[in-house]
DNA sequence: GGGTTTTATTTCAAGTATCAAAGCATTTTT
DNA sequence: AAAAATGCTTTGATACTTGAAATAAAACCC
């Protein structure tokens, strides 16, 4: 979780003045670290782990999740996600339920403990970078919108699971 | 962290049609996760695991390390660090070499072997983005450069790790 | 229906990651 | 030189991760 998770953008060339896909490049490290870091400690401070918060987070979406479908957006194991899932109902902010229509799944649901973990964490990060955005000239909003936009479409093109997800299961089928 | 890094970005607000602060954490989610993605299957076709990788690129960025400057940018834990390396050293990507000026220290030198093992390792995802970003318009790529060291520092700016290795202890002594 | 296959999840065993605390060796300070 | 600080490793404990095997339920086929 890492997931301390990947920072896998490097940059090798040298020499000369850094050209912009070095400043580029190294703002996007900053940007990842920065999540990276604060991702832990909020979760820390919910008394979680990262990859535990996560879980909760994507649970907490909808309000329930299924195994598999946790584990597909997150792109580990089934059987990671049901060792987070043990801790995660062992600190009661979330049960497992069995489906009524295909007694096969298990829906996790969140529960009020859990709902509150996550409306308690105090999202530094994000509060500071909403803040900040907000103060921003209209024109300035819209530029970065627009260039995150392109750099999210450069990064993950092929990569459809950061859309809905529908299809999740027949994409990866595929491989 | 996974090296499983954190995707703390989250957004609750709905209903309406997404405004550009949505929009913005949607597309940084995006980035994250792909990141994220990439960072795992990069490793692994290296034969490391996440952490170990990043723990190696940082060697190579300048051809050695000590263990306490990359637990510092890394942010865990020394002791981490000597149990990553200990693995490192097993692959035989870097050695240890006791420093001559102090030899409390303990250099850890990145071999031949790790300088393949980088130069191999596919990074599909940071060679899509050197490639459609240079095919990107002038303006455009000023645009991209501009926004992510706009965000960039909205999101380290009191974080101060991410610049120049120097006082990270002094910072972090007052917790 | 009864048998086979597929699907959803859990259990188990083994390896990796992480850290606090304790230990060692080597400087630096006094 | 004694004491304090520094750099690193070891130890013990917990968490994360996975593949393989086990369990259970649904779907499919004859």
């Amino acid at each position: 979780m890492n997931i301390p998770s990947a920072n896998i953008l490097t940059f090798h060339r040298k020499g000369k003045a850094m050209d912009r896909i070095d400043s580029s490049l190294v703002a996007l490290r900053r940007i990842l670290r920065a999540t990276d870091l604060f991702g832990r400690e909020l979760a820390q401070s919910a008394g979680l782990t990262a990859v535990q918060f996560r879980v909760l987070q994507l649970v907490a979406e909808k309000g329930d999740a299924t195994a598999t479908t946790i584990a597909q957006r997150m792109r580990v194991s089934q059987a990671t996600v049901t060792s987070l899932v043990d801790k995660l109902v062992a600190k009661g902010v979330v049960v497992r339920e069995k489906s009524q229509t295909d007694r096969r799944q298990t829906n996790i649901c969140i529960t009020d403990k859990g709902r509150e973990t996550i409306a308690d964490a105090p999202d530094a990060l994000q509060q500071r970078y909403v803040r900040e955005f907000q103060s921003l000239a209209d024109w300035e909003q819209a530029m970065i919108v627009a260039a995150l936009e392109r750099v999210a479409t450069m990064l993950d093109a092929e990569d459809l699971d950061a859309s809905p997800v529908l299809d999740a299961r027949d994409i990866r089928s595929g491989t």
